[in-house]
DNA sequence: CATTAGCACTCGCAACACGAGAGTGCTAAG
DNA sequence: CTTAGCACTCTCGTGTTGCGAGTGCTAATG
């Protein structure tokens, strides 16, 4: 039992994971050896290879089959010997180009992110809208489309904007709807849902109401949407990158690649850790087998919060097969984080 | 030669088809006769069988497999052999219900209506947007953010809500931003992005100008939200149902569903399909070959206007492979599109 | 002349065997 | 500790074979 780490095993380590990360098979001590030069025997390399073994960071499939790192393996990479990869200055232009083309349409930053990361670690990316901890009320709007038919369109502080439409029995010519959305915007501005009721509450309570019955029931509407909003809190994701993640060999089979069709469907699975890494900074790396659930052990994810720290805040990250080019990832997450954070710095402002 | 369709030769067809579909294997003459309990032999069902391949509705793989629909096959049963199949009436209770629930956001409606067709066709569904012909302005938003940044809220006559923020030089208060908006509203109602467009001109060459320079810009951006959209006009595919999909057993193959998830993700090959299904009538279908692109040759789609006729439209259906429950199908199609159109009836109003 | 029984023929497919190649693990020597 | 040498193991591609499914043809039948 020879089981520690010396310099030699740190490199061989880190030589099968990158080897093996790059061309997805098993890789070998003879190739070790003519492939990067190393001064000792193949013989020598398969004693390392098999204390690293014992040390539980590689496996073999079966005698004679070359090593394959185990999730320990990789997690020991990434912790201990992985070199940092920044991406290129001008993928960096590029990106932040790209950005700068979209900035004033913020709705469509994520799909950005998302084609970004996903072309760049070459596995799939999810995102999550950018979302207040706390639902704040910024202004209503109320249009008369139809002559019973009144379109309400609700911004939050945090940007987000959601438009339902309702039906009422009198009709209402534009400018009357004009002015109780004036009245709304007023009492409300800056309110919290649970002020908002409120408000209600007492407006109700006392005998001259300061609004009518009508704006009584938009805010009621409006409420439920926030609510709605905070209960939805960064769980709808938007995943791209479904191809490139196919073209990863780990999905030769169907079976595999109706699991991660699954999986990036409805993301049940990927809640949790979004949630975790909304509390969390910098980038999160959770390798395999170190997943809760058992449908992820098979993967990896990369996630980083973006956003306005304290204020509006998402995820955005990579998943794919365990053998993954943690490196690049790991910067290309963390590059795209920053830039949208950026971003969002610029039009929220960057204090608060 | 003796190639005619008797009585007898289009209920084998029919019945080829139908078992084919089932079962997605090559069908048989002796499993025609046990199964159906023809009154002939399985003898006369093989001349029968050489017979409709000599009219080009069957093929073989080699001698000694069973008998499969060509396209043409396929062709001849949807128009005249297929019994239609209406969905149930529980189906169609749950369908309207589910569409009820969410009737007033309609930003829902495209999501529910892919989730159901792929449900109910087990394949993959297509749905565009509801757009008008042409963008039509409705109503304007100015609402501040921050200090200088300003998010302006654009409303088409198609519901249509775009999104946009802008960083300005000055500091507007919320007060004057909503004259602003006010203005704009009143000038621009129901204006086409060409009508708005000579306004401003006509404005610029005037002395007086009737809005200002700050309105002008905000203008000139709506302007070119609405030519965008009149650009992308149904041009956004959302597509649902890969699963459903993936579970055919045509998709055993990870090219074949590499292929298929290219198809939906850029929807290029949809497109020009989509454009003509826009201006039709009731439910159309495309089988395989008979499709102009060579990527969708082995594949069938079923699709079906929506909306409101000569005013807003889209368009949804459902893509799979040509071996597709057709009369299943076409009814899911035709139904949800019904639904939809009523809904949007009840929105915009009927006549028009 | 349509229908049918009978049978030869074709083709795919699963099972099996075989050999080559890759790579390890062990041993004994440097 | 390192290394050369070699036996051993396991995979994988290839070739073979036999079986079953299903057709296509022929000749007989009403």
């Amino acid at each position: 039992m020879t089981a520690e780490m010396s310099e030699r095993r740190q490199l061989i380590l880190k030589l099968v994971i990158q080897e093996h990360i790059e061309n997805s098979n098993p890789v070998a001590s003879d190739l070790l050896v003519r492939k990067y030069g190393l001064k000792v025997s193949s013989a020598t390399v398969r004693n390392d290879l098999s204390a690293l073994e014992e040390l539980g960071y590689l496996t073999h499939l079966h005698t004679s089959a070359g090593r394959v790192p185990t999730d320990s393996g990789y997690r020991y990479y990434v912790e201990n010997l992985m070199d940092r990869m920044p991406l290129t200055i001008t993928e960096q232009r590029t990106i932040r180009h790209q950005f700068y083309q979209v900035r004033s349409e913020f709705d469509q930053w994520i799909h950005l992110a998302g084609a970004i990361l996903a072309r760049t670690a070459q596995n799939a990316s999810v995102v999550t809208l950018p979302r207040s901890y706390v639902a704040r009320f910024k202004h209503i709007e109320l249009i008369a489309i139809q002559d019973t038919t009144i379109l309400i369109v609700l911004v939050l502080n945090d940007g987000n904007v959601r438009q339902q439409s309702i039906s009422v029995d009198t009709t209402f010519v534009q400018e009357e709807l004009s002015r109780s959305a004036d009245r709304i915007n007023d009492v409300c501005a800056d309110a919290t849902a649970y002020k908002i009721e409120t408000f209600l509450h007492q407006d109700r309570s006392k005998g001259h109401s300061q609004i009518s019955d009508f704006e009584h029931m938009v805010l009621e509407l409006a409420i439920r949407s926030m609510r709605q909003i905070e209960e939805q809190f960064n769980q709808d994701i938007y995943s791209d990158g479904l191809i490139e993640i196919l073209n990863q060999p780990e999905f030769a089979q169907v079976d595999r690649v109706r699991q991660v069709v699954a999986l990036l469907q409805d993301g049940k699975e990927l809640k949790p850790l979004i949630s975790r890494v909304l509390l969390s900074n910098g980038v999160q790396v959770v390798i395999g087998g170190e997943h809760a659930q058992d449908e992820m052990r098979e993967y990896s994810v990369v996630l980083s919060r973006y956003g306005i720290s304290g204020a509006v805040a998402g995820v955005l990250g990579v998943i794919g097969p365990t053998r993954m080019a943690y490196p690049r990832t790991i910067s290309a997450v963390g590059y795209i984080s920053a830039v949208m954070s950026d971003l969002m710095g610029d039009i929220y402002g960057d204090q608060k």
